[in-house]
DNA sequence: TAGATTGTTAATCGATTAACAATC
DNA sequence: TAGATTGTTAATCGATTAACAATC
């Protein structure tokens, strides 16, 4: 099915967006959709649209445009969330706990087999179906069920530690949250940082710029 | 202080990180540092960092290099994370809650000044310093307290209904964790998408092309 | 001064956009 | 068939990297 060889991160990273829009137009009973028509919604070219599409396939029609339903389930089978790649989540703090409630991991491709924490307050306490267990056990249990990625949401200060521990476990991938960056460290190992502290700065940064450069803000608005 | 009059979404994206590294080898102890030697830990080219830091002056000496407490303060006056813009939190759900808790608003510009919900049986929880409030109110509240951001961590559903309410009461940034992309219909309005499911969405790509391309991780690994 | 390293200009690379022939 | 819209090649644009003169 792959026609590029090396796909560009950027191409990827606008797949689980185009995911995203198409199950909406499904939720609005729309069965096809041209590049144009897309592109218009979403804020992008239809020529990029379509120049992404076909790093994959020519999932088009001439004359026609795609089919949403399809288009949208060949993106997931790209993407691989049709995949059940078994996880776990190290760290049930805040932040450990609420992805954990809030995300349904089977619907992207991963299947969550096992949380952890060091503190025994939290240790025993029900997730979802599973239960929190003592980060101590971890080796025997990825040693047992082999994990293929690790939600790492423990401290920065815990964090070189443990990821070094999972990597030499067989964790082939980190969804990170903690503030310690490791995929300079550990070329090879997959690190898919989510740095919510720079996403804010960076917030912050377009805030003051639009202040700084006294934009009206009320001719922005309507 | 500014040089260029715009600098470009990449440059800013990487100012964050920049500010991290810098304060981890405040940690440290390392008071000067060469573009070069920080290229290497932050796995980036010396031309980059010189390029980007040239957007907005010249920190650095030649033959000596930069001094990291001068330059982590000046990105950080850069950022704007010395400001304190009003900032309220909309929908305390896990994700909100475990945002407004873990999350030191002041340290990246803004200061958390109310925090909103719709549901019974979360408004009134404490939250920190403040008390998880009836989204009923929240328009009063605007009207008072004119926040410039809005963390929203509603629901899909809700979120449409919600945003463009905020942004008829002043709000001009909303940091997003709902599933709605709200940037293509308000042009003007700061939106800084957190879209988690598409960053797993991500990591499963990666972790899929690592097992279909057949790559040994046992090589990777060490 | 000599060595080091910046700031900045020029060259390269990659990503996005435009154009259009192919074709449904 | 005629109209529409894709798939794909070519042109443009922007971002990254390399090179080097300026200078601490």
């Amino acid at each position: 099915m792959l026609k590029k060889e090396n796909v560009s991160l950027s191409v990827i990273r606008r797949l689980p967006r185009y995911h995203r829009f198409l199950a909406d137009l499904m939720r609005s009973g729309i069965t096809r959709i041209s590049s144009k028509e897309l592109s218009r919604r979403m804020g992008l070219t239809a020529s990029q649209i379509r120049q992404d599409l076909n790093c994959f396939g020519g999932f088009g029609q001439q004359g026609y445009g795609y089919n949403v339903e399809q288009l949208h389930r060949e993106i997931g089978v790209i993407l691989g969330i049709d995949k059940q790649y078994p996880a776990i989540v190290v760290g049930a703090g805040n932040i450990g706990r609420a992805i954990a409630l809030n995300f349904d991991f089977s619907q992207m491709g991963f299947e969550m087999i096992g949380i952890f924490d060091i503190n025994p307050s939290i240790i025993g306490m029900p997730i979802r179906d599973l239960t929190v267990a003592d980060v101590a056990g971890i080796e025997a249990f990825c040693q047992k069920h082999h994990p293929r990625i690790a939600v790492l949401t423990v401290s920065r200060s815990a964090a070189a530690e443990m990821a070094e521990k999972l990597i030499h476990l067989g964790v082939s991938g980190f969804w990170n949250f903690s503030h310690y960056d490791f995929s300079v460290k550990y070329p090879g190992v997959i690190v898919e940082n989510v740095h919510l502290s720079d996403s804010l700065m960076t917030l912050c940064y377009m805030v003051k710029d639009l202040s700084e450069k006294g934009t009206s803000i009320e001719v922005l608005k309507d």
